[in-house]
DNA sequence: CTGTTAGCGCCTTCAA
DNA sequence: TTGAAGGCGCTAACAG
């Protein structure tokens, strides 16, 4: 102990006059840590969705004191790759590998050897963990919701479009499916369309004419409600009087829609904050896949049940 | 030049083979740079707002070389404090203060020694340059619309919020007021009401049913015109036909309504990017508050003038 | 004009 | 237990 008190308390007060703070870029030199995560998404701008996944991720990121750092790929996978090598060269403690909507796509070759999840996507070869919602159960839930109703027939589903590189609409028509037929019954109808207000409007305005009347409808989106909501009432179809509808996730605009939807909501920012969770965990968890269930948001566009079910 | 050709082509294809990147961080140790932003919000998650700034300002340190480090304050001083912390010690080149709504701010205190640019806020002082949307110039477009369109009287403001702290609402006022003056016109009454689709809703369907009919109505936000057109069409009333409608932000709900909303739109792709570009720029540029203007996205919403318009 | 050297600020090992 | 020293990977200044 050659040093005295009095000079200790003076580099103490040197310490807090100056606002001296730890160089972290000196310290991560020396420990090759950073404790930030790089996060890779496709198009950030897209309105909820990545921002949501954002705001999860970086919640969780906070909570265990990282700092995220974003890079967004534009769809671009040169200007992506460009991306992962800038936050690689900045020695990020793993990568977070989201995209807006949900999909199978490969893991791009420069991440194969770098700690990474991947959110809301997953490699068809599963090298890495993934996050992602499950379409499939909330799905089943879409159904159950009009079964519960009473609505048994005459349900149609808005928005099928198998051909897409998203997974979410088979999952999503995989469960609602499978709840069907668990009460011996099925879907009368399945309406192919893009899921945008305009293109469900159109679709739905035309099937309609066909002079056919759906008792329950289930929308892939929030936004195709939008448009379905458009074309009932021109029809002069009530909601939930005449058709009761359901849809998926959750949006903001959910709340908005008069009478307001009923919706299985995306776990948007619990998945994000998983995504962080799964990066940081010792264990590497295997390659698995995580599911996130979709909680419902109750809304009042479902016909309430004739008689008081029994729970 | 001592070293041989057939070496460094070793050396070379050593670099290559074993994807040997220089570290930034010894980089940045060195030269006290790091090409790197942060930027901290109060919420990311706020749907279109925050994440069309990010997605702005990604784009133009994209552009410089530069990445991005985001930090959500939520709300809270002290979080926020400690994110401003973590991106200094992070030896961030500079920092962009940004507000999910158009606000008068007070600068945090620890970053007026650091090159700070404001984004959707200014400080009262102005100690650092500011970016925010043109409000004043966009309400005149507002009302320029309705006015072009030969409605001239009868018009109403659905959303006057002097009290908030936000700037935008009173701006866009001013904007309109004077577009109005102009013509030696005037607005026929504003209706106070959050700006949102329910209070919308109620406040004008409340006004309503005083008998008073519009011929045209500025609303002060998108979110706000779904409640107004959910209560006109209550009452009976025709969107182009009966009222003429204007609104604010050119959020992607204006183009989901029907018919499609005309709207003054928030630039805020452009407004993230001038937000990086000052911040980078070598000259400091004082610190005033550059307004950056707000196109108008013409929907269905408003009646074609009576008769041309010579221009 | 090339090749060597001395740190940038920190952490970790080693000696006292 | 405490202090000194070496080196993380790089760049800028310097010597040859």
């Amino acid at each position: 102990m050659r040093i005295s008190a009095e000079t200790e308390q003076r580099v103490r007060d040197a310490i807090t006059t100056l606002h001296y703070r730890p160089n972290r870029n000196a310290q991560s030199l020396r420990t090759a840590t950073t404790s930030t995560i790089g996060i890779i998404t496709d198009v950030i701008a897209s309105g909820m969705f990545s921002s949501q996944l954002l705001a999860g991720a970086n919640a969780a990121a906070r909570a265990a004191e990282h700092v995220l750092v974003i890079g967004e790929g534009e769809g671009d996978a040169d200007a992506r790759d460009l991306l992962i090598d800038e936050m690689l060269d900045r020695r990020v403690d793993g990568i977070i590998f989201a995209t807006h909507t949900a999909l199978r796509t490969e893991l791009p070759a420069r991440l194969q050897s770098v700690r990474t999840v991947m959110l809301n996507c997953f490699d068809p070869e599963e090298r890495v963990p993934a996050v992602m919602a499950d379409d499939c159960n909330g799905g089943r839930c879409a159904g159950e919701i009009l079964l519960r109703a009473g609505i048994e027939t005459d349900v149609v589903i808005v928005g099928e479009t198998p051909d897409t590189a998203g997974v979410a609409g088979l999952r999503r028509l995989t469960g609602i499916r499978a709840a069907f037929e668990e009460q011996a019954r099925e879907i009368s109808a399945t309406i192919d369309c893009e899921w945008s207000p305009q293109p469900a409007y159109e679709a739905l305005h035309t099937w309609l004419a066909h002079g056919d009347r759906p008792r329950g409808l289930v929308c892939m989106n929030d936004r195709a409600a939008l448009g379905v909501y458009q074309a009932l009432s021109e029809a002069g179809l009530t909601v939930p009087g005449d058709v009761s509808v359901v849809s998926f996730d959750g949006s903001e605009l959910s709340s908005w829609l008069r009478p307001q939807l009923t919706s299985v909501a995306l776990p948007l920012r619990q998945m994000g904050a998983l995504a962080v969770e799964l990066l940081l965990a010792p264990e590497s968890d295997g390659a698995s896949v995580h599911f996130v269930s979709m909680p419902v948001i109750t809304g009042e566009s479902v016909r309430p049940p004739l008689e008081p079910v029994s729970v």
